[in-house]
DNA sequence: ACACTTCCAAGTGGATACACTTTGCGGTAC
DNA sequence: GTACCGCAAAGTGTATCCACTTGGAAGTGT
């Protein structure tokens, strides 16, 4: 049987694109590997996957074979993919990482960012602001997310913007737990703000350090964090009210 | 007709072991595409790929699609794969973002390495010193990437390491053109030496900041190391003489 | 009852078949 | 001579087929 959509049909309809299933494959699983649809150490299934996208094991296994390079799934000869379980120590590497590479790109964006960078940086921060309320854990450290990659954008590092979006959706799961946790209580959009004035004042050492604090503020709690999560990931989302 | 090898004929022999195959594939894929075997900018032939290393094209497009993600190649839908042109800004942000790496990384070193990491690192230090005379760049730049990797290592940020690797292996060959064209005279031992004193005597802050006037040395050049690379790739290893 | 073997089902890894897209070349109309 | 059309070769993208591995359940002997 034709596992396509019903436009065999001929006369009509966009057609199949078959092009674009891989690059809808990828984006599908990739995120389902994000947001921890495979549970950590879980053996993903091939032919389950394919089943349920309706597509052949091609492009699933083109997809699957990008995830590991992204450290999302390792892959075990004559076993399948398996989702990176979750590790405390690899968990706090991915933070210390992101520290690294989030100073260095405040940094930068002091001595190379224009003025209309910055005013686009504040125009962000303060929609930001006044949207906050209304937002849900996820959307909010989405945005958060958005703010520092405009750092990064403006650090004229391509590399570096390209990583930071890598780490960040290694560790979005974490991070909305954390959210989640503390109520919200976190001062995300306050200390932004100090890093902006920094910023404008081009204090490249200010603001630096701010970020720096800023950014391993969450250190501490990396195995607590991790508790939080796999709880949330072995009952879902209720399992914390 | 059957590509695989003459094993065919039954009774003996280690017999087929095609699991191994996806991965012998992706190696020499990667060391190809390192070594810019293809040229950037080109299209990568999969096909031909194929033949040349008598596999089927579904190998071949599971290691392509690997180094997809790790910034070697992209991909372009109906056309196909593509090395990453030589992009003066990307080199420059790749030279910056392993600068920001390895600071972090010696940082955490002098915080967190047992004394025998720290012989370990010495005997190898010293070791490379008294071999130096009889290498070649490119083992140069090997033995180089070494020192550094094993302090990524002893920093146990398992994550930075394997993000320097990454990164080691994408400006390899830019380094290897950098130190012939020198004619070997960078100084990297005796910076080494430094910066291991340093961290014998756990000054953090300087060995931070030999580490990084280390890196960022090789900044200045990128242009010029760029040209010097394009000319080798399109001209062979006799370009220079 | 327990250990050992055998065999089968599920699933991965690789090869091949086939559909669609791109592209360049040659022919034709103007 | 030039612009356009169409066709065919080359090559990618997906599906399917087949070989091999793994793991476990059922069966057998002790």
């Amino acid at each position: 049987m034709d596992k396509r959509a019903d436009n065999s049909n001929p006369g009509e309809g966009p057609r199949n694109r078959p092009a674009d299933t891989g690059l809808r494959v990828y984006e599908i699983l990739r995120q389902q590997a994000i947001e921890y649809g495979f549970r950590p150490g879980e053996r993903v299934n091939e032919v389950k996957l394919a089943a349920e996208l309706n597509v052949s094991r091609t492009p699933v296994r083109a997809a699957l074979n990008r995830l590991v390079s992204e450290g999302l799934l390792t892959l075990v000869p004559n076993k399948g993919f398996y989702r990176q379980p979750i590790d405390i120590d690899a968990i706090r590497s991915l933070f210390e990482l992101r520290g690294a590479i989030e100073t260095m790109s405040v940094r930068l964006f002091c001595e190379r960012a224009t003025e209309s960078d910055i005013e686009a940086l504040e125009r962000q921060w303060q929609d930001f602001l006044e949207e906050r309320p209304k937002l849900a854990a996820r959307q909010i450290v989405e945005h958060d997310e958005e703010f520092h990659e405009a750092i990064a954008e403006g650090s004229r590092n391509s590399e570096a913007l390209r990583l930071l979006r890598d780490l960040n959706s290694r560790i979005r799961f974490l991070r909305v737990v954390a959210l989640e946790r503390d109520n919200c209580k976190t001062v995300t959009s306050v200390e932004h703000g100090q890093i902006l004035a920094e910023i404008k004042a081009r204090n490249t050492d200010a603001a630096v350090s701010l970020m720096s604090r800023h950014i391993n503020l969450m250190l501490g709690d990396v195995t607590e964090i991790a508790r939080e999560a796999v709880v949330r990931i072995y009952l879902g989302e209720d399992a914390i009210a």
